[in-house]
DNA sequence: AATTGAAAATGTAAATATGACACTTACATT
DNA sequence: AATGTAAGTGTCATATTTACATTTTCAATT
């Protein structure tokens, strides 16, 4: 019986296992994606996800931290997991099964790491080159998860630098939901939160004004991350 | 350069791909979730979700719709994807990674076929036997993504019978939630949707007085599967 | 036939949240 | 000093949410 069981696993066929990572930012107007040319002849000019495989005794999301940080330079970022993808025909040199990820980072604080390091570039989402395999179908997801994710939970602070202003922050959810929200409303309802720490100095340059900086209540964050926050009113979840 | 490319795939470790579903059922009082007793020496007396490997051409959602039939009769669940499971230990004979699916159906239309066939068995998910590996972890997850989705689309019809009644929908949204929610302010709040029809007929035996029965605007479902309900007031997320 | 008990059904008023909308302020540039 | 551009702010009408108690129905019991 025991032999028989054992058997059991013997008899399977095994699969490879990668990890892609959807990385997105935000540099301020536009909701960016991370992409790499990958070096393969037999696909001419073919960008890709930060892509790799699974290595024996590596936890999934582990080997995707270190894939990131392998193609990218990039350390700690918020990595979340999206799911698996699995057509049997999805990568054609041979079966693999792919675990998503997807990771938020703010652009301009590393963005002089990525570049010169690696051959990765933003592209912004609404305007993507061809990609690899069943990548695209990833991206779709993670944008939808994205969406699904940010209209409840504060997770878009983690596309902002520490300090931001309040029309970047618009800017965001704008970007993400692709609407226009206005923006005494946007702040009322951002500001109840009491999530936000309003700061003495001011975003100058970009506006003769200037915009006031915030900064995010670390304490808050942590506690009401998993809250409902209700950002977008009447968010549509669909495509 | 090709050859390089080709080797690569080579080099890898493969790894075994299992399917393992979570099937949430509903007896009217307590969500419920479906166990199989799993036949296995080295282990004693667990239970275990239903789970089975991936075989060759097939596809992930293929196979976990194929061992859930396989295991209890069962045809045309709603299935979801739930993530991948791939802790290096997780299945202690060999690494395996497991993607985890979360269904809903109605126990008393299924009953007997399931009973009966296989050595499968409904527990309250509130009170489950030890389980296989990382399973609990898994039924862990599949509880917030039911409250998740359940919170703001109408899945949770999936779990009731054709016909139901304003009760027994509310027990299952309280069950769900563990929470005690007005019958005056649910009422208001889900026929407000007009996703429910009320029929003549009452549902009697349980109560004196009889409860009328509803049934789903078909058409009104569908459309408005994807859209954004907010069935539950200020829905807790957490654990 | 009358009584009882148990769950179903129903309404209202106060508080809160939302959505639509336009003018003023600050300041860098000229 | 004048100008232009983006930031910042308030109000009102409407919709939604919450809290809360009584009446109705009918099977079962006497």
């Amino acid at each position: 019986m025991k032999i028989n069981f054992l058997e059991q696993y013997r008899l399977q066929t095994k699969c490879l296992i990668a990890l892609d990572s959807i990385i997105f930012g935000f540099d301020g107007t536009d909701l960016k994606l991370l992409l790499v040319k990958r070096g393969i002849e037999t696909e001419h000019d073919t960008w890709s996800l930060m892509g790799g495989w699974l290595s024996s005794n590596e936890t999934l999301e582990g080997a995707a931290q270190r894939i990131v940080h392998e193609l990218t330079g990039l350390d700690d970022v918020y990595l979340e997991q999206l799911g698996a993808f699995g057509d049997p025909i999805r990568d054609p040199v041979e079966r693999t099964v792919s675990v998503a990820y997807f990771a938020l980072i703010n652009v301009p604080n590393y963005e002089d790491k990525i570049n010169h390091a690696y051959d990765a570039a933003w592209f912004p989402v609404r305007d993507l080159p061809e990609l690899l395999f069943d990548h695209l179908e990833m991206v779709k997801s993670a944008k939808e998860r994205l969406k699904y994710k940010a209209a409840f939970h504060p997770i878009g602070f983690e596309l902002l630098p520490e300090k931001f202003t309040l029309p970047q922050l618009q800017n965001l959810y704008e970007a993400i939901f692709g609407v226009k929200i206005d923006k005494r409303n946007f702040s009322r309802k951002i500001l109840s939160t009491n999530l936000l720490v309003k700061l003495k100095e001011k975003q100058k340059g970009f506006s003769k004004k200037g915009a006031f900086l915030y900064q995010l209540d670390a304490e808050r964050y942590k506690k009401d991350f998993n809250a409902f926050l209700n950002f977008i009113p009447n968010p549509d979840m669909m495509e």
